[in-house]
DNA sequence: TGTACATCAGTGAACGCGCGTTCACTGATGTAC
DNA sequence: TGTACATCAGTGAACGCGCGTTCACTGATGTAC
């Protein structure tokens, strides 16, 4: 075995642990993680239910290894808005876009996200603050590299990012229960006008 | 019986469906609703599991109700907000007041929202979704009245309503979470420097 | 006021079922020489 | 390359347990006269 390939043995352990993690995903679609059952989710892969135990201690060690997997996902997503350098109006539409294009991607993972974040594990739901957190970080940091924020605090600048990502998640989790097309549309175009309100009191923030 | 009194047994039916009800959410403080046992809220009761019966068809046909009582004394602190007539300083402070109290006088109802507003159970979670687009609604309705939204369209004051709500419940959710005292002052101050940016894109958006 | 009957909230036993966890095991993969 | 031994992912049977739901019941409350 060379260094860089994976043993037959752990390439198959490997393969186990994501087909667990990707069941476990499929159903929290209709059910909430505090009542995921560890058989529920060997049955959907087809492996023995003690074999569960070979890759996680319980559900609630499954969840946190999902937070990763699904805020990975959109981390992507937020590294790309914030990489663009063209007008306000732009920015924001290409936000929305973005966000309902990863929507449209990965409903799953929004779900999940959406509704662990105050769900009834707690491991979980710090895994998904602490990321939260770190995402607003990131924000943050974007935001004082732009002349807008010239004179701003660093607190200020922090609680302007958490706006943003309070409302990313909001936008987000709205998406994922829109009944159909139309419903969509409106959450865009809601979504759309409450950052363009944001963006003004942005401007405004130190003459007001 | 007179007509206003209720019969010994309807008022002794109305305690026991209370003691569940109470009983839920005691136990939903720790869990989501999805994995909360029809056995385990009649134990805490004291009463035999058959009685649930009596009272609902199921798990999800309790957490309804919940909703309903969880949200109604959230309605009466939004009614008391909106009542204001003093400085949008002023105003703002009188928010983050209300909502921090609220939080402190129920915090197995808010928690109890947080957690189900995305939850396992799609009855709550249409239900919780209904009340908080009525509560839009009846924001929207008090912004309307105020000067700061002549010229503004009904979609845009709707808008606006939308963001105070969404605002409002990750702020209760925030201080649900909180670790301390230090860290509920932390939020409060956070989520009053949001609205004073939100309420300067507010007097800046017709003219932005 | 008293009596006879109706209602119905709550009982308690029973049921079949799926749960999480344990355990000794198997047999393919990995390692040492 | 071949052999002997070690590792360990996954097995399958077993366990005790609490679950939701049903049912005929009891006895206090309500109603009619």
């Amino acid at each position: 075995m060379s260094s860089n390939t994976l043993g037959v043995r752990q390439a198959q352990k490997r393969k186990t642990r994501e087909a667990l993690l990707d069941a476990g995903l499929r159903l929290l679609e209709e059910q909430s993680l505090s009542s995921l059952g560890l058989r529920e989710v060997t049955r959907v892969v087809g492996v023995a239910p003690a074999a569960f135990y070979r890759h996680f201690r319980d559900m609630a060690d499954l969840g946190v290894a999902l937070v990763g997997e699904s805020l990975g996902s959109l981390h992507v997503v937020v590294r790309a808005v914030l990489a663009e350098r063209s007008e306000a109006e732009e920015v924001i539409d290409g936000t929305v876009e973005a966000v309902a294009a990863h929507v449209e991607l990965h409903p799953a993972h929004v779900r999940f996200i959406a509704r662990e974040r105050h769900g009834g594990v707690r491991a979980v739901r710090e895994a998904i603050g602490a990321e939260l957190d770190r995402f607003g970080d990131e924000v943050a940091e974007a935001l004082g590299a732009q002349e807008l924020s010239a004179g701003w605090s660093a607190e200020d600048v922090r609680m302007l990012a958490g706006l943003y990502v309070d409302h990313l998640v909001m936008t987000a989790s709205a998406f994922i229960e829109a009944a159909g097309p139309e419903e969509r549309r409106r959450i865009a175009d809601t979504a759309r006008r409450q950052l363009r309100l944001i963006s003004l009191g942005r401007r405004h923030w130190l003459d007001g």
